[in-house]
DNA sequence: GCAACCAGTTGCAAAAAGCAACTGGTTTTG
DNA sequence: CAAAACCAGTTGCTTTTTGCAACTGGTTGC
């Protein structure tokens, strides 16, 4: 945890805080499902992360104040995870990762479509998104809610999704027939 | 290796792939340090890498198709490992950690000078500097090689760590008189 | 009062990382 | 021409991390 850094250098000291298999994983499901809950973060992860693991990646992004944790009103036992602006300010990175992937790896046809907006929306895109995150995660209202018919990017990233995995059963349904 | 991916989610497919804590810095040196052999990559490393674990990912990264291995025509016994297209294709995302890293993260101040020039330049210069990678490891000639008074993102960037590293001795020398 | 839900914890086996010494060969040097 | 330095790794071993499954102690809704 506070071990000493292998080196000072920007890239080296990143992965020494998320460059593992999982902590990146949890910060997408923070932003891009909003998943603010551990059992959401446990049970909704498409990768199916065990309890102790997410327990440990969630206490050492609350050490390295990538994410804060409070408690829920509504539920006594309950909690909530919220990115800070240091875990916002992940989402470039993610982003080019997800470009990345999208571009030379066999990704699967219903999660590419938010890599596509993604990708096609660039850093405009990114950071009209990272002002949502401001919002819901940090209460910072968000200017551009006042345009007029403005859709946030949220919104449009999970109607993409939504609307390719109906496609994609009502072509199963079709072949089925 | 050939293992099942957890999920075809982009972002998860490229930490399947790059996201331990020594592919990311063994491209980075190969990008940013010019590292082309086994023994430079081994012991110009700032973090100081083993010798097996070294071995091991650069067989991962060939399997990926992210670098090539060739003979050095030099030395019987010398290979040279060049980025691809694909390991090329990651500067983006190494680009976004750098400037996170910047940012957020107490990098040292001679290393901080490259993150600095990065995050300045933005994608414009990390296309630029993806075009001499492309010279230097594809043999595809750079176009911008033939503006007058050209001087390369490499160049420029190696000539600004230098310049740090001179500056911080000239400071320790005087402090020690 | 009982079942479902809440955030984790515990114990153990398997996989990965890290360290130091070593291999078999090639090129340089005195 | 022999010794030293260099080349890309490999081997054996210990330590650390990961992954799985079951479990804990408490809260809420029915």
């Amino acid at each position: 945890m506070t071990d000493d850094p292998r080196s000072g250098c920007p890239i080296n000291l990143t992965l020494e805080v998320v460059g593992d298999k999982w902590s990146l994983l949890i910060i997408r499901d923070m932003m891009f499902g909003n998943r603010r809950h551990f059992r959401e973060l446990l049970l909704h992860s498409k990768e199916g992360i065990s309890s102790n693991i997410l327990a440990d990646r969630l206490k050492t992004l609350l050490d390295q104040g990538i994410i804060t944790r409070s408690d829920d009103p509504s539920h006594k036992q309950k909690v909530t995870y919220s990115l800070t602006e240091k875990g916002i300010g992940l989402l470039p990175a993610l982003a080019q990762m997800s470009c990345w992937g999208l571009k030379f790896l066999p990704v699967s046809e219903e999660l590419s479509i938010r890599a596509e907006l993604l990708a096609e929306g660039g850093p405009a895109l990114w950071e009209e998104f990272m002002d949502e995150l401001r919002e819901s995660h940090l209460g910072q209202p968000n200017p551009r809610r006042a345009n007029p018919g403005w859709l946030s990017v949220g919104t449009r990233l999970r109607a993409a999704y939504d609307s390719v995995v109906a496609r994609k059963a009502a072509e199963a349904l079709a072949d089925a027939s």
